[in-house]
Formats: structure tokens, sequence, C-alpha cells
DNA sequence: AGAGAGTTCGGTGATTGGCTGAGAA
DNA sequence: TTCTCAGCCAATCACCGAACTCTCT
């Protein structure tokens, strides 16, 4: 319907937004059904406090303050990531953003941490999906593929 | 080539920053901007009014804590005596294994 | 349990994993799938991008609490608060990006400041 | 072919507040 | 010392993921 004229989209968006709240501050806006709600923002405070208690000590406590922070820094971490790595799959023609963008995003942004264990992690994932896959189609459909008979049974 | 001091700062932005961050941090700060409009301004005391009218409506121990939802209404008034067992989760002992 | 420990915990750990289990993962990932989208250049999301970052999400979690609960136990507290949060942020330059969601006039105790 | 967006659907874990001592001040 | 506030419980229901169809390359 409207993908080409995206641009006009926005602009509309910017004019829209304007100084709307006057009174009242409970009463939440319903503005033509735009306004992002947490849970579209963040992900659930629940799982957030998960893993925030992993590094901390058995008898420590976290502050209310504390989660909400931690909760909107991981929203500005995807949000971070992702817009390097969009910007990459953009700037090779591609539509869809994939993992090796994610990797490659991570990398340049100075989070060298994280790319050994993600690639390993990444790889893990695509092997297990194209073994479950294999499976499923070749007792189907016995297909003949180079070198298919690939088989990986490594587990602890 | 970490060089992080050679930039041609924007007057608004006084404080150094990784230099591998610099340039995405600026057109994150853009994007949150065309964002804030959608964004409200507080969070919310609670999410959902379903879940919130769940809690205040729970059965509760002593202490303020959530108890089993063993009897909505009072009717059972007799004291704690005679079934301080509220009953056993699946009918069997759940002692060891 | 240390700041240096953690990254080689984390690749042995990764290590392993047997089989990646897309289901029962800690963080859902229609959820940041959704909070990718909010960025107006996303077009189409590989299925496996918000499997990463539901991973890299739990190290950075981690990683921000470590360093955060290192100035809790400076301060003599058993809680973490969103000062420590704000501290571990202006002292890591890999944290640089939060700068504006936690700002540093944020940082409250009589401590160092750049 | 395969891969992702957009449905729909059913199963399920995140959401949730009152009391009280841990602990911030 | 004073007094704020985070942990503690588990039942509902919004939401996640699985299974579809449809489009696009």
């Amino acid at each position: 319907m409207s993908n080409s004229e995206d641009s006009q989209q926005y602009l509309n968006e910017m004019l829209v937004k304007e100084e709307d709240e006057a009174s009242g501050d409970d009463s939440d806006k319903q503005d033509g059904g735009i306004m992002l709600r947490e849970q579209d923002r963040f992900l659930p405070i629940c799982n957030i406090i998960k893993i925030m208690k992993v590094p901390v000590p058995q008898n420590g406590k976290i502050a209310k303050d504390a989660r909400e922070c931690i909760q909107e820094c991981v929203s500005e971490f995807i949000s971070f990531i992702s817009s390097e790595a969009i910007e990459r799959s953009v700037a090779e023609n591609r539509k869809t953003v994939n993992g090796d963008d994610l990797l490659v995003a991570f990398s340049n942004l100075g989070f060298d941490n994280y790319v050994e264990p993600l690639s390993i992690y990444l790889q893990k994932y695509r092997e297990s999906n194209k073994s479950d896959r294999n499976l499923f189609l070749d007792a189907n459909y016995p297909h003949n593929e180079d070198g298919s008979s690939a088989n990986e049974a490594g587990k602890q | 080539s970490e060089d992080e001091s050679s930039k041609g700062e924007a007057d608004e932005e006084p404080l150094y920053v990784n230099a591998k961050q610099y340039k995405r941090i600026l057109i994150r700060r853009q994007a949150r901007a065309k964002l804030e409009s959608r964004i409200p301004k507080e969070r919310c005391k609670y999410l959902h009014e379903s879940r919130h009218r769940h809690a205040m409506n729970r059965a509760r121990g002593e202490g303020g804590r959530f108890h089993s939802a063993q009897e909505k209404g009072d009717h059972d008034s007799s004291g704690p005596e005679g079934s301080s067992l509220p009953m056993t989760p699946s009918g069997g002992v759940t002692l060891s294994r | 349990p240390t700041i240096d420990n953690f990254w080689p915990n984390i690749v042995s750990e990764v290590h392993s994993i047997g089989q990646v289990d897309a289901k029962h993962q800690v963080l859902p990932l229609a959820r940041i799938k959704k909070i990718m989208k909010l960025d107006e250049n996303a077009k189409m999301i590989a299925g496996e991008a918000p499997l990463l970052f539901a991973k890299a999400c739990e190290y950075f979690i981690q990683e921000l609490t470590m360093h955060a609960w290192v100035h809790t136990e400076e301060s003599r507290r058993r809680t973490l608060q969103r000062s420590d949060i704000a501290q571990a942020i202006a002292n890591y330059d890999q944290f640089d990006f939060l700068i504006d969601i936690v700002p540093r006039e944020e940082i409250k105790p009589s401590s160092a400041q750049k």
C-alpha cells in the first residue's frame, strides 16, 4: 500500500508532534492511537530482575529505580546495536538484517567481548536448525545433495 | 588509530565518549527525538487494569503475602486449628523420592 | 565471580551448550523484535537476530549489573540503586552509548567525576 | 526452492500489592 | 537513631510462540 511514500508519513508525524499535555496527569492519552506503552518499548521487568540477580550475591537487594534503569538501558542497547546493523544491511542492498550484520555491528561499536560467544551461539543455532530440517526432509523426500550425510552427534 | 579527542565536537556535548560509538550515539539521539512524542513522560503505576484488580481481590496471608485461593468469601472462621494442612497438592506424600 | 573472569566464563559456557533451544528463552523474542522494529529504517528482521539479542541482552544485563554492584559495595550498602548504575556507566567507555539514558549528573555520592 | 511478514489461536508465566524487617539516611 | 522500601507469596489473563498462509526474491 504505502511502501515508497514513507518519507511523507514521517514528516506528518513530526508535524503532529506538539505540546499536547496540558491538564490532568493520570489519565493516559488516546491520541490517534500512536502512543507507545511500556510493554512495547521494554522487555518484561520480571525477566530483567531474574538476570540481574545472577551476578548479585544471594543476600543482595535491588532497588526499584535500579530495575527500571536497567530495563531502559537494555532497550537502548538493542536499538543502538540494531541501528548500526540495519545500516550495514541497507548499505549492502539487503532488506533483511541477519545475525552477521549484528556481529559486525557489535564489533564496530566496540563490543568486542560479545563477538566470540555470540558467533559460537549463532553457529550452533544454525547447525541445530539445519540438522532438524534435513532429518525431516530426508524422511519424506529423499533428496540427494553433495555431502548430505554429515551427521553430528556431539553431546557432552 | 584510537583517537577520541580529534573530533570536531558539537558545542552541545562537552564530554568525550568512546570514538567507536560517537557517531551512532548521535544518530540514536535523533531517532529517540522522533519517538519522544509517542512516549509517556512518566511510568504508570501498573500495566494492566485487569491484573491490578486480580491482585487486589486475591487472598492474602497475615504478612500481606498472597495465599492459596482456598476460599474466597469468609466462610470458615473456626481458627487455625484442625486444618493446619491445606491439602497435599498431589494427594500423595511429598517427602522424598 | 569477578569482572576479569566474566567473559572467559561466558565463552566456556556457550561451548557447553549442546543444541540451541529456541524455546524456553529467558527473554521473549517477540518483544525483542518489537523493540528492533521501533527503528524506522528496520524493514525485515531475520529470525536469528532476536535470538542473538536475547543472549546478548543477558550478557549485557549481567555485566552492567556486575559493574554497578562494585559501587554498591564501595558505598558499603547491600542494595543496588540507580546511582551505582550511573557510576558503572561513567567508568567504562563501552557503556558510553547510555549517556543520554542515565546522565552523568545522576552520580550522587561524592566521588571522582572525570 | 527458502525466508520473513502477517494473521490466528491456545497455553502459560509475567504481573501484582500489603505487610514488615532490612537497611538507606 | 528514624522511617523508607524491597522481598515475599501465587492466580489470573495478556502475550508469547507455533502453525498456518501469502508475498518476495
